[in-house]
DNA sequence: CGATGTTTTGATAAGGCTCAACTAAGGTGG
DNA sequence: CCACCTTAGTTGAGCCTTATCAAAACATCG
């Protein structure tokens, strides 16, 4: 796909994860509003331009979400994964919204936050699609807490790449136990709150107990059931 | 107030933490569907009842929203305060909605989530509404995360009182240091992924700083301008 | 008044952080 | 092609934060 190509419905309705919340007539809608597909370099934050609120469609490449404090801590809010759209509640009505990073080149089209939050005041059929993706990333969002509430680090680090497994495969199921994940130690440190070397010792157990392996940009499931068990 | 009363649309809009994302229309729906204001005793859980997904608006008392896990951990997504609205999320699409427990006697008014969400499809107004306040919700929830990820036990018992005498304050507001919060250190524990051991050490710490001054069911804020950096 | 749940305190253990040094893998420029 | 630089990952030692266990002091409520 060349990069001044326009995501077309077809597209769209083939990412997976998120299209299925939304009628037809609303995903056209999005089309619509998207800009042209634009590559986006290594490392660079995806600048903000002059739109308010962008969302953005991911057609290739990872990126992040993250806040930096004063003191220097920074917390990463989610991680993206190729094909998934981003920043939906910053559009609807968020405050602050959080800075995007790239962890691989991206490939993304770009939405007017505000357009879409016009569309959703003027189209039932957008705001409902909208509000059930809403309602179902607060879900995950719960979800991740609980994670970071009842587990030990190694367990965190096992339920982590759990869910990016699930994100990855609902997009192009293969039902291989290897899939993508080049997310950097220090990233996963900063999601779940650990330091990098201690998200490195809890891969290294991981690994030893025969689990799962993380190389440079992929993951390797070693044992789904434990896995499941652990991350639960 | 009688317990048979239902709330009318003068009272809910009097409520102010989430009504001013709704228009007077959707308001004036959501009265409609809400049933009679009920009380709810100390410490029982409300039951789910026949209503596949009730959506509560709590008019007096506080509960809170939570998870059992099979090792015995429990994790509380939520507490609410009263005048606040509760399980649009889970309503909306959500596949396992927390429990809610009390933790004082209440009163509710209680929605069948199901007729929201139809409803929600038929008009772009409810709909709208909803969007927005699923999109703060979802922002507070990634705050709350933050302060999960990149703050000590300190000063995430600090943070927690910080944003829960925000939203006391957002309904009533009196401008004054006192304000009810009657949340065990068990649940506080239990939002924060502390043991209630050091829950209670973390609150003794705060009111020796002169911080603030948690009693059996209320705050004394004693240090704002330091409560706010603290929590930041 | 006992019976239950909550708060408090002490002592000890474990989990996770920090610091520091070292390896491995890409670049980049000469 | 190699020397150098940068970034990511790895490992060890020691310390600090927080959990766990145990028990006492308080409340609250039939």
């Amino acid at each position: 796909m060349h990069a001044a190509d326009r995501p077309n419905l077809g597209w769209i309705a083939s990412q997976g994860r998120w299209t299925g919340f939304f009628s037809n007539a609303a995903l056209e809608q999005i089309a619509s509003l998207a800009g042209p597909l634009v590559e986006v370099g290594t490392r660079s934050v995806v600048p903000d331009g002059a739109m308010r609120q962008p969302v953005y469609l991911v057609a290739e490449g990872w990126g992040y979400a993250y806040h930096d404090f004063p003191d220097g801590r920074r917390y990463v809010v989610d991680v993206h994964v190729p094909g998934e759209i981003v920043g939906v509640a910053a559009a609807c009505g968020s405050r602050r919204a959080p800075r995007l990073g790239t962890l691989t080149p991206m490939t993304v089209a770009r939405l007017d936050g505000a357009e879409l939050c016009r569309l959703q005041a003027s189209s039932a059929d957008m705001a409902a699609g909208l509000c059930r993706l809403l309602a179902v990333e607060q879900t995950e969002l719960t979800e991740q807490m609980g994670s970071l509430v009842r587990h030990t680090a190694y367990e965190r680090v096992a339920a982590l790449l759990l869910r990016l497994y699930r994100r990855v495969e609902k997009r192009t199921p293969t039902g291989r136990t290897v899939f993508a994940c080049p997310v950097s130690q220090q990233v996963i440190g900063d999601m779940l709150g650990l330091s990098v070397v201690h998200v490195n010792r809890s891969l290294r157990r991981l690994a030893d107990d025969r689990i799962l392996h993380k190389r440079a940009s992929d993951v390797e499931i070693l044992d789904a059931a434990a896995l499941r068990r652990i991350g639960a």
